[in-house]
DNA sequence: CAGAATCCAACCGGATACTG
DNA sequence: CAGTATCCGGTTGGATTCTG
């Protein structure tokens, strides 16, 4: 489109390409703390002390920065409880829901090939 | 499981948690590179240069890791034309095909919510 | 043409310490 | 309790050079 020339190569992925605008969805989905952090929330609401210790090995430094992302984004919802001590409670939102459906969806994919993966693997590491 | 006094709190997610054992098909997801080269074999065959062409800024490490990568978990097939210069062709294998299916439902997502999500960007990066 | 090998800068994320 | 701020070591990946 930009240049002439062309034969029946397709065109170079861009920016406005529809696979390069997902990036940050993609990225989302293949960070392993918020797969994880969105599975937990799939099962309701948690606190934040609640998810820390749920969330095996995750630094306090991620899983702020992981929750603010997924706030940022829609997926999660913060509400405040303003007493002494306060409590903060995470939710998945809607969308946040149906995004976690996916991620489920995806798991099954990799449920349903794991076998196949790990022998592929043995067989190509044999080389 | 491992240890007793536990109240209602699930387990933490550790080494034998399912979503931990994914670990590295949701990497393979969220890999920038897999992803896009993925994506143009999911229509057809390529060749190892057409590649470097089609996907806009990946460098020549980064395309064969990321196709030695794919191979070895048994997505993508090698075939290799030993004449002068060599030809080696890329192609998706069956399960390859598969899960490039489910990686375009991830996208149809984001497509679905890409205007949701930017909003939701745009009010919380106003406060 | 299709890679392998080396070098190095940038980013990521864990550990630690501090706060309202 | 629910964070923020700082430091810093390890990994990632781009640039470059070389090869069958």
């Amino acid at each position: 489109m930009t240049s002439a020339g062309h034969t029946d190569v397709r065109e170079p992925i861009s920016e406005d390409h529809p696979t390069c605008r997902l990036r940050d969805i993609l990225d989302r989905v293949g960070d392993k703390w918020s797969v994880l952090v969105m599975d937990l929330l799939g099962s309701g609401p948690k606190r934040y002390s609640e998810l820390q210790r749920s969330v095996d090995g995750i630094s306090q430094r991620m899983l702020t920065l992981t929750l603010r992302s997924l706030e940022r984004d829609g997926l999660v919802d913060r509400t405040v409880t303003p007493t002494s001590p306060p409590r903060v409670d995470y939710t998945l939102t809607e969308v946040g829901q149906t995004l976690s459906g996916q991620v489920r969806a995806l798991i099954q994919w990799a449920d349903d090939h794991r076998e196949y993966v790990a022998r592929s693997r043995l067989r190509y590491d044999a080389t």
